[in-house]
DNA sequence: ACCTGAACACCGTTCAAGT
DNA sequence: ACCTGAACACCGTTCAAGT
């Protein structure tokens, strides 16, 4: 019933859609997907429904919103750490994919190869959707609802760019991209998944005891149906998951590389 | 309000779980993911909301056994055309991944290579995701639910198994596997995505003129903001979605080459 | 131009009651 | 054991009315 102590906090700001969108962000970030409602947005913004939809179409372009502002500040800050540049969504732009990273072009480090840039933006992807949890669904969700939005181009181009730098023909450049960006989703978006079920077991269990949860389910496995599952099920344990999502590029970067050194059309 | 000339269709079968996913699956294809509600169910199984429940826990759950069930198809499939073995879940069994495309294992044809295999069962998902276009957004949500639930030991075992016939060392199975799967993940589910929100379109535009429009959306981008995606915005026309996601496979197989042959650690 | 808030249609879920 | 269907709480969305 009493929402904290932030009832009605006597609005300082006017409403606006950017206002809209960041509160809609914290709800998703603190109360997960089914979280966010019109009715906690209201209380939150202390204003009614009629409001909200004079800024934003209905909910899913609202989640629209939500999902490009944090992908943006992600994919934006992964070019020159410091740099923000034009952050257009500047929902915790600032914070946004900080942790440096294995090869990030750091402060007096020499500039990075191709292959390393890549694997910072890539991360940055990574450390955004393991953050927010709920853009592994709504990513998917997004995509389906407009694809000619502009999340798609924005994770494109970014990684576009770094693909430019490699020494891939341009005729492979559009396949080149995809694969890269179709795995960084993927990989980005199980892992998002992993942590959100991991969040929302019994309190007491960390990260660390649900991986070892998992890896015992799968090691219980019926052998008969699935005797290679059961065999890596301890593979998994130990593992680190951004490790883990680094070696998948690496295996996508090193087929780049062999494709185009021999040259198989 | 009449739907169609189903309605009350005096039950001949007794209601059982088997059936309510099916009906369930059913109208995920015909009416989309916001098409499937209980109301919608009742009529469909000529029922009360009471009697679903008393088969199934919650509408979490099944949308969770329908989304099982289609992989479960899509995946059994891809083992030995025509010897269906003990697929769990019946829904469309026969027909799900039946194309039988490139390298498929076929009917006098020499046995295939594990790269084939693989090829083929990437492929057999990616059809079904296609068929399927749900699919994209739900198997998010139910690796979001629970990760030690069924589907994902499913497509890991189904792939894995190839993976063990290349010869990669034991000890990269679980990482060379998580990246082929997420991979296929990746790119099946952005493709249903696209399938998704063509078929949405005014009808009239078929699938080729969709493609039309995102590409020249893509080249009307901003050049200051998007100049990678400007420049290979035109490369997205034509290309046909099977191919490129082959090829996307076979960048991460040469990968997987690549770096076993090498043997970087 | 921007906001209010009651009202509406619809949805997932429950449960006392039936067979 | 299995099913019925009215009822409940809640949600996205609308809209006449205010400033």
């Amino acid at each position: 019933m009493a929402t904290r102590t932030r009832r009605s906090q006597r609005r300082t700001e006017a409403l606006s859609r950017e206002r809209i969108v960041e509160a809609a962000v914290e709800l998703l970030d603190t109360a997960g997907e089914s979280g966010l409602t019109f009715r906690a947005l209201t209380e939150r913004l202390a204003t009614g429904p009629g409001a909200i939809y004079w800024h934003v179409a209905n909910k899913d372009e609202l989640l629209g919103a939500a999902t490009d502002a944090v992908i943006a500040a992600a994919v934006t800050v992964g070019t020159v750490a410091g740099t923000v540049g034009a952050a257009t969504g500047t929902v915790g732009a600032a914070t946004e994919g900080s942790r440096p990273a294995t090869g990030e072009p750091g402060t007096t480090e020499p500039p990075a190869s191709p292959q390393d840039d890549i694997r910072g933006v890539a991360l940055g992807l990574f450390d955004a959707i393991a953050r927010h949890p709920w853009l592994a669904t709504q990513l998917a969700a997004q995509l389906s609802r407009s694809p000619w939005g502009t999340v798609t181009p924005r994770i494109f181009e970014s990684i576009g760019r770094r693909v430019r730098a490699l020494d891939v023909p341009e005729s492979s450049w559009f396949t080149v991209t995809s694969a890269l960006v179709h795995y960084i989703l993927g990989a980005a978006g199980q892992n998002a998944a992993n942590n959100a079920s991991a969040r929302s077991l019994p309190p007491g269990v960390d990260r660390d005891r649900f991986i070892d949860t998992v890896s015992r389910a799968w090691g219980e496995l019926d052998p008969d149906e699935y005797p290679f599952t059961r065999a890596v099920a301890d593979q998994m344990r130990g593992h680190d998951d951004r490790e883990q999502f680094l070696a998948g590029v690496d295996l996508v970067l090193a087929g780049i590389t062999a494709t185009h050194h021999h040259g198989q059309e």
